[in-house]
RNA sequence: GCUCGGGUAGCUCAGUCGGUAGAGCAGAGGACUGAAAAUCCUCGUGUCGGCGGUUCGAUCCCGUCCCCGAGCA
């Protein structure tokens, strides 16, 4: 874990760090940043350091059977400390992010009563904005709501007739918010933009978080990703989407749009060559690297930010 | 060597009945509250292959040369 010592020392706050957990009764480590950027080996050199327990916060680690193309740390790793919520969902599920915040809140609380620091670690901005910020408290929509929307021919249209207010502050091609907006609508008769004025809700409220966040210069994680994906290829990530793909599922589920495994299933399907495939996986994980720098540049408020590949 | 296609943005190509050009992809920046590894927004000057000619004006027409592809020899 060479890797791992090389970043703590990358941590520039360490004694202010200690100071505060010191002081806090219920503190959260948070890990976050862009994939292939080294969380995984700081949080477990963290959980090693000061008696912690990890807890993911990425989207897609969630899935079973999925471990290689959604670069959760191995066996091996999870080995060495205490790895909670990876694949805890069939891939035929389609998580939420309140899916995940309760059984995330339900897994910190569990980690503090055993008198242990929770890290929560992870690349999805959402779930970790949600987390430490909370979210507006939105009824959710029945199944027969979601039906009708989702057979909805044009529901930005649909939206501009009833609920001018969200069609106002949502593009008309900006196809999931638009469909959200108009489910919330059906099931609740208020806009979501009403929803959004009204004050949010911890869902953890008795926490105090210490964040920190990794923002790598883009052209070294690049490199990182494109190397990263090679391994994945040699670790067997090739088996993993043959199976994957014998279950047939529908590709809007989470666990089908993974990075890689629309791309190597075409080639499983004869549609592309494996060096394509590979090469169109390797472009989209570092545009998705790119999504999530923005994100966690510019929205996510750290404690400590790591600037520099470990 | 001859014939026919092509040579236009980093890539694939569209287009200009002659008034110096535009899409997709790539790239850059940004948004982001229940699919978020999702979904979406903004940003395009490039000797229009070289050189001549015709023209007020050519990337577009003509000539010639170079390069690529197919066919014929």
């Amino acid at each position: 874990m060479k890797t791992c010592v090389k970043s703590l020392s990358k941590m520039q706050n360490v004694e202010n760090f200690e100071k505060w957990k010191s002081f806090q009764k219920n503190p959260v480590v948070v890990v976050a940043g862009p994939t292939a950027s080294g969380k995984s080996g700081l949080a477990i050199e963290l959980a090693l350091r000061y008696d912690g327990e990890v807890v993911n916060a990425d989207s897609m680690q969630v899935y079973a059977g999925t471990s290689i193309i959604s670069a959760a740390p191995s066996a091996a790793e999870k080995k060495l400390v205490p790895h909670h919520l990876y694949e805890i969902y069939p891939p035929q599920k389609n998580g939420t992010v309140v899916d995940w915040l309760k059984l995330a809140v339900q897994t910190i609380r569990e980690i503090w009563q055993r008198g242990k620091l929770p890290i929560v670690v992870g690349g999805t901005g959402m779930y970790i904005d949600n987390l430490i910020n909370g979210t507006t408290p939105i009824p959710e929509p029945t199944p027969e709501v979601r039906k009708q929307v989702s057979e909805m021919k044009n529901a930005y249209e649909w939206l501009i007739e009833n609920d001018g207010a969200a069609a106002s502050m949502l593009n008309a091609n900006d196809k999931s918010r638009v469909k959200r907006a108009a489910e919330i609508f059906l099931q609740t008769g208020q806009s979501i933009a009403e929803w959004y004025r009204k004050p949010m809700v911890k869902r953890l409220p008795e926490a105090s978080f210490w964040v920190i966040k990794f923002l790598p210069p883009a052209k070294e994680l690049d490199e990182r990703c494109f190397l990263r994906f090679d391994k994945m290829m040699e670790a067997g990530a090739l088996d993993e989407v043959r199976k994957l793909d014998t279950l047939h599922l529908p590709n809007h589920l989470p666990a089908m749009k993974m990075l890689g495994v629309p791309e190597l299933s075409a080639y499983l399907h004869g549609n592309l060559s494996l060096e394509e495939a590979v090469n169109l996986a390797k472009l989209h994980t570092r545009q998705y690297a790119k999504r999530q720098r923005t994100w966690f540049r510019n929205k996510l408020n750290a404690d400590e930010i790591i600037d520099r590949i470990v």
